[in-house]
RNA sequence: GGAGAGAUGGCAGAGUGGUCGAAUGCGGCGGUCUUGAAAACCGUUGACUGUCACAGGUCCGGGGGUUCGAAUCCCUCUCUCUCCGCCA
C-alpha cells in the first residue's frame, strides 16, 4: 500500500501519475479522487474530534460535580451531553465511511515503479540485462524432461493424478535424492552468505495472508483450508516476511536476513497446454526463498547484492542463464523492481523462470507496519525484498534437459558432496 | 474433544466505573560520580492520528453493547496457559 504522506505532497503528483501510467493503471483520476478525499477525511475529522474534546470534558466535570455533591448541575450537564450524542455519532460514522473508501482506493493501487524499469505492456518488452552460461549443442535423440522423468523412472506426474491431482507429482528414487540434494545445497548457499535459516508453517492465518497482499485480491490462487480459516502458502515469502509483522525493530538489527525452504501451493486456474507440462507449472512445489529487510536508503544496494547471489547459485549449476529487468506491465502488483532470471532448457529450447528477486520498498511494510527507529529515534517503515534462491522444478528440468549424455544424466559437479552418483542412468 | 484460568506499555506486573495512557520493578536513553567501567544516585522513556507548532482525538487481545463517562460492567469471537482425553 502506498503512504498517504505520499499524495499530501503536491510536489510528487506528478510522479505517482507517471508511475502508475509505467504500470498501465487505467484509472489514473483516482490519484486525484484520493487527494480529495483525504482533504475531505480530515476535515471532517477535525470537526468531529472536537465535539469529541467537548463531549469528554463536560463528562470529566460531571465527575467532579457528583464528588462536591453538587446533583442538580451534574444532572444539567448529563442532559447537554447526551443532547450531542447523536450528532457525535453520526460525525463518526461519516469519518469511518470517508476513511473506508480512501482505504479502499489506496489498497487498489499498485506500487510505483523504480525510474530503471522499462516501459512495456507484456514479458516480450522485459529488458535483457545480461546472459551467461552456455547452451549445450544436443542431438536430436534430446529429450524433453517430461520423457526424461518416466525413462529413469524419477518423477512420476500418473502416480500424483492418481492420488491427489494434476500438478502434484511424486518424485521418486534418484529424482526425489537430486531434489533433495538441491535443497540442501541452496540453503547451505543462502545461509553461507549470511542468511537466517527458517523453518516456517506452511499454512497461515487471514492477517498473514493480507501483511503480504495476497488478500483481499488474489484469494483465489491460494488454497483455503476453510475449516479452520488458513491458507496453504504460495511462497515463503508469505510466512517469513511476516514475522516482523506489527514490529519496530531497533536500527542495529538491521538488515534482517532470512532464508526458508518450503513446499509452495498455487490453484493457477486458467492454465493451459505446453506450458503446463512436466514441471513447467505445478499446484505444488518446492522453493528455497531468501528475503531481506534493509533501511530505505539501502535497498536498491541489498537489491543488487540478492542478484549477484542468485546469479552465481545459478552459475555454479553450470545452466545457461539470463537476467531481465522486467517492464511495467509484467512486474507485480507490489513491486518497485524485479529481476526475473531464467534458465534455458534445451530440449524444449524455451526459457524457464527460475527466480524473481524484488525490491518492495515500504510497500508491503507500510501494509504490515514493520518499522524501524532511525539514530534520531524517528519511527520509519524499513524497505523489503525478496527473492527465490531458487525454485526446484524448474531447474531440476533445466538439469535433467541440458546435461543429457550417452552415459545418461550428469550431475552437477558443484553437488558432488550432496549426491551419491554422479548420473541418472 | 472436555473442564478451569487468563490476555494491560520492550519485558514482568498492579489496576473492578470519573482525578488512568495507565502504579511499581526490570530493561533502554541522558547525566552526576570515576583515569575508565561497575555500583549508587538524579532525570527521562508507548504507539497511531492531528497541527506550521500547540491543542485535540484514538488505542489496555478483536468486535459489539450498557453509561454523561469503560482497562474496569455485559455479550461475542480469537488466542494463551493448566488439568483430562486422543496422538506423531
Amino acid at each position: 500500500m502506498l503512504p498517504i504522506n505520499l499524495f499530501r505532497n503536491a510536489q510528487e503528483r506528478e510522479r505517482i501519475i507517471a508511475g502508475l501510467k509505467k504500470k498501465h493503471v487505467q484509472n489514473l483520476d483516482i490519484v486525484d479522487e484520493i487527494i480529495a478525499l483525504d482533504e475531505k477525511k480530515r476535515q471532517v475529522q477535525a470537526i468531529s474530534e472536537s465535539l469529541t474534546a467537548s463531549m469528554n470534558q463536560a463528562s470529566k466535570s460531571i465527575g467532579a460535580l457528583m464528588a462536591q455533591g453538587k446533583k442538580d448541575e451534574a444532572e444539567a450537564a448529563k442532559k447537554e451531553v447526551a443532547a450531542k450524542k447523536s450528532e457525535a455519532a453520526a460525525l463518526q460514522q461519516e469519518l469511518a465511511s470517508l476513511e473506508a473508501e480512501l482505504e479502499e482506493k489506496l489498497v487498489s493501487l499498485p506500487n510505483l515503479p523504480h525510474s530503471s524499469v522499462p516501459e512495456g505492456k507484456t514479458a516480450e518488452d522485459n529488458e535483457v540485462v545480461r546472459t551467461g552460461g552456455n547452451i549445450p549443442e544436443l542431438g536430436a535423440e534430446a529429450l524433453p524432461h517430461w520423457d526424461i522423468c518416466s525413462k529413469y523412472d524419477i518423477i512420476d506426474f500418473e502416480l500424483g493424478n492418481k492420488v491427489t491431482g494434476s500438478g502434484f507429482p511424486f518424485y521418486k528414487g534418484k529424482g526425489a535424492r537430486l531434489q533433495r540434494a538441491l535443497v540442501q545445497y541452496f540453503l547451505d548457499y543462502n545461509t553461507d552468505a549470511g542468511f537466517l535459516e527458517i523453518q516456517p508453517p506452511i499454512m497461515v492465518n487471514e492477517a498473514s495472508a493480507y501483511g503480504t497482499g495476497q488478500l483481499p485480491d488474489k484469494e483465489g490462487q491460494m488454497y483455503h483450508a476453510t475449516e479452520d480459516n488458513f491458507y496453504l502458502i504460495p511462497t515463503a515469502e508469505v510466512p517469513v516476511t511476516n514475522v516482523f509483522r506489527d514490529e519496530i525493530v531497533k536500527a542495529e538489527q538491521l538488515p534482517i536476513k532470512m532464508t526458508a525452504y518450503t513446499p509452495c501451493f498455487r490453484r493457477e486456474a486458467g492454465s493451459y497446454g505446453k506450458d503446463v507440462r512436466g514441471l513447467n507449472r505445478l499446484h505444488q512445489f518446492d522453493k528455497v526463498e531468501i528475503v531481506q529487510f534493509v533501511r530505505p536508503e539501502d535497498s536498491y544496494n541489498a537489491l543488487e547484492e540478492m542478484v549477484a547471489h542468485v546469479e552465481k547459485l545459478i552459475q555454479s549449476l553450470e545452466l545457461p542463464y539470463r537476467i531481465l529487468r522486467l517492464c511495467g506491465g509484467d512486474m507485480s502488483f507490489t513491486s518497485a523492481l524485479t529481476y526475473d532470471f531464467e534458465v534455458y532448457s534445451s530440449a524444449q529450447q524455451r526459457w524457464l523462470e527460475v527466480s524473481s528477486v524484488s525490491n518492495f520498498e515500504s510497500f508491503q511494510t507500510n501494509r504490515m507496519k514493520m518499522r524501524y527507529r532511525n539514530e534520531a529515534g524517528k519511527i520509519e517503515l524499513v524497505h523489503s525484498l525478496n527473492g527465490s534462491s531458487l525454485a526446484l522444478p524448474r531447474i531440476l528440468a533445466a538439469i535433467l534437459e541440458n546435461n543429457q549424455t550417452e552415459k545418461g544424466i550428469k550431475m552437477p559437479a558443484v553437488l558432488k558432496n550432496y549426491l551419491p552418483f554422479e548420473y541418472i542412468d
